[in-house]
DNA sequence: AGCTCTTCCTGAAAGC
DNA sequence: TGCTTTCAGGAAGAGC
């Protein structure tokens, strides 16, 4: 599943192929999972990519005016990419077979191919210009890895379980549920806490736990766990260092308990039993 | 406000 | 073996 990490690996992809290369044609297949497809064909042929940035789990490429890029008073737009559950997108040459799914194929300028395929098509994708991109932005909470401490605390203050605050997107974007159940391992937290119970020295252990795990993360070129690959078709590594997620029943590398795996915010959640205790509340109805 | 449930979709895995 | 059922989940929306 691509989250942050994921995704920054595929913009850094993106970013050393495309910028400066100019879109010549699209082709469609299925497009279900594209908001005004009619957009992306009025915008896309003849735009010129200027740059690709990331926002959460949003790949964003900024486009500028069509032919030459210059005076043909086409405005600046940016197609907005997620890529879901199972969704790639990579570049390559025409004459490589595509992968499964695949849905929008981006002829470029150096005679190679920007693809996407998604089997689930879970994925987004849209064109927005520059009076709608504040809007897209304003739904989106900080960048995990460039909040402050105090801002990162300060968003805390809800009655929300921990867990679902990390993965709402309008709080803090980019994480989802490999992050937040490895940074909740890593900080000792269980993921049913009420965020605002969370003491200060909990918080400093969950902001430095989740930076630590993105970066690491990201060295690693992300978790391939079903579907992603980055930009060149590459899995990523850092599945092998899970600590909590997708390892139920199997011993904490801290202290030897056995994983569990309950749902929580509608999601399959991993945690430590020993090393993540469950709230008072919890504690105590489980007794009884 | 916060929580659960439902929808979208397909392939993998479990069940019979 | 082979068919059918269940499940997973990012995000958005409904309902409580």
């Amino acid at each position: 599943m691509p989250e942050l990490p994921e995704v920054e690996t595929v913009v850094r992809g993106l970013r050393a192929a495309l910028p400066g290369r100019t879109i010549t044609a699209l082709r469609l297949g299925k497009t279900d999972f594209i908001e005004h497809v009619e957009r992306l064909e009025s915008a896309l042929p003849g735009a010129r990519i200027e740059e690709v940035r990331r926002f959460g789990k949003f790949i964003a490429l900024r486009l500028a005016g069509g032919p030459a890029g210059n005076g043909t008073g086409r405005p600046q737009q940016w197609l907005l990419v997620h890529l879901g559950m199972t969704g790639r997108l990579t570049v390559c040459r025409p004459d490589v077979p595509d992968w499964p799914h695949t849905h929008v194929w981006l002829a470029l300028d150096d005679a190679r191919e920007l693809r996407y395929a998604d089997p689930r098509r879970f994925g987004q994708m849209r064109m927005v210009d520059e009076a709608g991109f504040p809007a897209f932005l304003s739904r989106l909470g900080g960048e995990p890895l460039e909040v402050p401490f105090e801002d990162f605390s300060a968003a805390l203050e809800r009655r929300v379980m921990i867990k679902a605050l990390l993965l709402d997107q309008s709080v803090f974007r980019g994480l989802g549920n490999i992050y937040t159940d490895e940074s909740l391992w890593r900080a000792r937290i269980h993921p049913q806490r009420k965020a605002a119970q969370l003491s200060g020295r909990e918080r400093a252990a969950l902001y430095r736990a989740m930076r630590k795990i993105l970066a690491t993360a990201i060295q690693m070129g992300g978790s391939s766990i079903s579907d992603y690959v980055d930009s060149d078709g590459n899995p990523g590594f850092f599945q092998l260092r899970h600590n909590a997620y997708g390892r139920e029943g199997r011993p904490c590398r801290r202290c030897g308990a056995k994983i569990r795996r309950i749902i929580v915010a509608g999601r399959s959640s991993y945690f430590c039993p020993r090393c993540q205790r469950a709230p008072r509340g919890r504690r105590a109805a489980r007794r009884a």
